[in-house]
RNA sequence: GCCGAUGUAGUUCAGUGGCAGAACAUUUCCUUGGUAAGGAAAAGGUCGUGGGUUCAAUUCUCACCAUCGGCUCCA
């Protein structure tokens, strides 16, 4: 708690340099955060001002003053901020008729504490200016944007210290560090920004990943479906994308006529217009409406791995965790109402299997129940009875499973409510992979049917899930997870033999028919066995085969284990058992 | 899109108002090696793009583009 305190005490003794530096600032607010602290405010600021700011604030801290709180009527209040709007704005959201106020020095702020009693408190080598940036206030984006400057605060020097170099090491582990020196992925200008090109050994991960996330949903009772990647206008009107998530597509794609039309400006006589695929879902329907379904048929689990192609804007795209066109694992499940709750577990079942199969600890990966904000119901489609149903079953469910779970509302697709799980980057982001999401806007909207046992039709439930979320992210944080040392199953390259010298290369060869089945290099590059060895290093392939003259003789390998010393001489027979 | 930072060889980075630099990677040659860099040579650049200032711009300046950190949004 103390921290705490001093965290936002900080952001108080920058809001007091800030006003003794520059003029005419307007302050918003300035919490503690979870590494340090931030404050908004309009100012104009450089990177190179913050030198400055924090020399200023390491002078005021020593002047040791204190932090007088006092509580006074908002009408005062509306005096003292009279220049500061966002202050006056605060105010006027206060329900009671007294504010509490804080002075530093001759910095005034509204605020309702606690503080420390005097900046002496504070080790003014505990904290360091760290970033700017832009922020809008309160958080929407058709409000001014502010400056907001973000400080870093620990208990001492040391745990300062210890803070910035773990940010250093995790640096190194950013997937998009790992994509350049593995040589998995790149995008670029180009092609299209957003749009990510797989070399491969990028393109193998991914292949390993999709025949084990196949074979595991045929296991699973999931049947394959397969769509296009564009489709009609009116099928998106139809779903409501056209009117619910215009803001995410691409603008239409006039397919009546051809490029050589277009560019020759020929007339369009009837217009047809396609849109790419922002989602799966209406071409999942369209598969089950082409025939009549019997509630025996339920439920139907359909599985794709479908590309879909969004517009995100360009400041919100990312190595692999955000780009423009992303493969979704995705699945829709049909089921009758009866159904609804065995199939959510069986999902939620599925995804802790697949979080633990590729070594993502449980407790690192936070789960959100995203509900709707009922006071906007404006953004959502579908009746209030579906909404209040499939709530209530999700958080139902997920606190059956003893999920951790934290609701949020406002959260909520536009089409129902969702059971999101997020993972960490290394640098901290949280990031949405695995989604468990209602959908009973569509079934309505597409009048997707049964009959039911008594001869009367009825409309199905449907489930939109995805266990990845796409593959583009999974493999971005997974990369990240194993700072690129991927397990043996999911290496690019799993064995890499190196000769001793050219004349070993023929025997290389021979080991490598031994360990037919495995992903396997032969190092054929004229360098010593030193730099050979660090390259394999570098590379991050599990294992090392050295072999030369002593090898070929015994018909044995070196191995050596990927960060790990020498394991020794070996038959390959021994090889084999260990890799078990 | 907005605020801030960055942009020089495939990569990591020096540098300068007057012919563009290193290391690693690449190619060739020498070397034929024993567990994290053997040696030499060659090749490799529209100094992000486009304007402006200047005798001269990679360098100063403006605009744009991309990347990175945030905000908003999101798988």
């Amino acid at each position: 708690m103390e921290l705490e305190n001093i965290k936002h005490s900080l952001s108080h003794v920058l809001a007091h340099a800030i006003q003794s530096l520059y003029k005419d600032v307007k302050f918003a607010i300035g919490p503690a955060i979870e590494n340090g602290f931030y404050y908004d405010m309009e100012v104009e600021l450089k990177e190179d001002d913050l030198k400055k700011i924090e020399d200023k604030m390491k002078e005021i801290i020593k002047s040791d003053i204190s932090f007088e709180q006092k509580t006074i009527t908002k009408k005062e209040a509306r005096e003292i901020f009279k220049d500061q709007p966002y202050k006056l704005e605060l105010i006027d959201e206060i329900e009671e008729d007294t504010v509490s106020i804080y002075t530093l020095g001759n910095f005034i702020d509204l605020c309702k504490g606690p503080h420390i009693k005097s900046t002496k408190e504070i080790d003014i080598n505990s904290f360091k200016l760290d970033k700017l940036a832009g922020a809008y206030w309160r958080g929407n984006e058709k409000n001014k944007m502010l400056t907001r400057i973000y400080g870093l605060a620990f208990e001492n020097k040391e745990k300062l210290d210890q803070y910035i170099n773990l940010m250093e090491e995790a640096e190194k582990r950013d997937h998009r560090k790992l994509g350049r020196e593995l040589d998995l992925f790149h995008t670029e200008e180009e092609v299209g920004i957003g749009l990510v090109l797989w070399h491969p050994k990028g393109a193998i991960i991914w292949r390993i990943i999709e025949d084990f996330w196949y074979q595991k949903h045929l296991e699973n009772g999931y049947q394959l479906v397969r769509t296009p990647h564009i489709g009609n206008r009116k099928l998106w009107e139809r779903s409501g994308h056209w009117g619910f998530y215009s803001e995410s597509m691409y603008p239409p794609l006039e397919v009546s006529q051809s490029l050589k039309d277009n560019k020759d400006k020929e007339e369009i006589k009837d217009s047809e217009q396609f849109l790419l695929k922002p989602m799966n879902c209406p071409f999942h329907v369209s598969i089950y409406n082409n025939s009549p379904k019997s509630y025996r048929d339920l439920p139907l689990r359909w599985a794709e791995t479908g590309t879909v192609y969004r517009f995100e804007k360009k400041g919100e795209l990312s190595g692999l965790t955000r780009v423009r066109g992303f493969t979704q694992d995705d699945a829709h499940i049909i089921c009758r109402k009866d159904q609804v709750e065995d199939e959510l577990k069986e999902v939620i079942d599925f995804i802790l299997f697949i979080y633990k199969s590729f070594g993502f600890d449980i407790d690192s990966v936070r789960v959100y129940l995203s509900l709707r904000d009922e006071k906007n119901k404006m953004n959502y489609a579908g009746s209030d009875e579906g909404w209040n149903f499939s709530e209530s079953v999700l958080r139902k469910v997920a606190l059956e499973k003893n999920l951790n779970f934290t609701e949020e509302k406002g959260e909520a697709a536009f089409y129902g409510p969702k059971l999101d799980f997020k993972i960490k980057d290394a640098l901290g982001r949280e990031w949405q992979c695995s989604t468990l999401q209602f959908d009973f806007n569509l079934a309505e909207r597409f009048n997707m049917s049964f009959t039911n046992d008594k001869g009367e039709k009825e409309q199905p439930y449907m489930l939109h899930r995805a266990l990845f979320g796409s593959f583009e992210r999974f493999i971005g944080l997974l990369l990240e997870h194993y700072a690129g040392a991927l397990p043996f199953w999911l290496s690019p390259i799993q064995v890499k033999i190196i000769p001793v010298s050219e004349n070993h290369i023929d025997y290389a060869m021979e080991i490598k028919e031994k360990l037919k089945g495995y992903r396997i290099e032969i190092d054929k590059n004229n360098d010593t066995i030193g730099k050979k060895i660090r390259n394999g290093e570098m590379e991050k392939v599990p294992y090392l085969l050295v072999v030369g003259d002593k090898e070929r003789e015994s018909k044995t390998i070196s191995v050596r284990q990927r960060g790990k010393i020498d394991l020794g001489v070996m038959s390959i027979e021994k090889f084999l058992e260990i890799q078990k």
